[in-house]
DNA sequence: AGCACTTTCAACCACTGGGTTGACTAGTGG
DNA sequence: CCACTAGTCAACCCAGTGGTTGAAAGTGCT
């Protein structure tokens, strides 16, 4: 698999199962076998599911003893938290500036005829962001 | 698709060209047209892509004159973004609690009987606090 | 050693998902 | 009306995924 850490995240988070096993591992360590217990799926099949979650980060299991307990990794949550706060931060600026820049056409109400619907500017070239 | 909204979203997000298409729509709208610039791919497939942003709620595009604009709908980050805090504050929570636990523990050094790796208590019954 | 339990590996199946090609509809502007 | 562009629909390919079954390792306990 050659994607990149943040869509293994996201895309761990996009099975309903799992997002239900992280939801209970946020209360309470737990092995694989009482994860299981409240789905109606195979054990190989939870499993499964556990390697998604380790390979995304979101969950570790330490070595050792049989009974293998499975730990939230919180900070991969946190990962895709500042990804998010990042853009909507962003968004919600470019509303404000736009906000600000309605307000200001209303003051001076002459001056509409470059009013091509504001898509104009060519604001730089496409720069990656994602890393 | 019988998915739920959460899961749309988060699988929205996993792929990285998509990720790529929000990031730059947080700063300006953009027709798909110009959305599909930046990328190797047929315009078909862009669409395809706004599609699966549009049926998660993440993009929306006013009907009207051709060339329809796709505009970014930040609400649907809060949806992923309440998700996160919730477990991830819950986590923090165990974790504070826990650390209590062994100072307290570290105050009374005898009664070192049940310390079998504190996985003992049930903890209740698994609730499944998705919706 | 032997038994029970946990974990993993491997093959397989149905279905989804990203991408393509190709054709087709709908506005816009001569 | 014709041409152009933006957008859409449909079929197909191939790779990935959620799930299964079956078998094989590890590990713990007596």
């Amino acid at each position: 698999m050659t994607t990149d850490a943040l869509s293994r995240v996201f895309a761990a988070l996009a099975d309903p199962t799992r997002r239900d096993m992280v939801a209970r591992l946020a209360d309470s360590d737990a092995t694989a076998g009482q994860l299981a217990e409240p789905y109606q799926m195979t054990l190989q099949a939870v499993y499964k599911h556990l390697k998604v979650l380790e390979e995304a980060g979101l969950v570790t299991r330490p070595p050792g003893p049989q009974p293998r307990p499975v730990r939230l990794e919180v900070r991969a949550l946190d990962l895709m938290d500042t990804w998010i706060e990042r853009y909507r931060d962003r968004a919600e600026q470019r509303y404000r500036r736009l906000d600000a820049l309605l307000a200001q056409m209303n003051g001076d109400e002459h001056e509409q005829d470059h009013r091509d619907g504001h898509r104009g500017r060519p604001e730089a070239a496409h720069h990656p962001d994602d890393s």
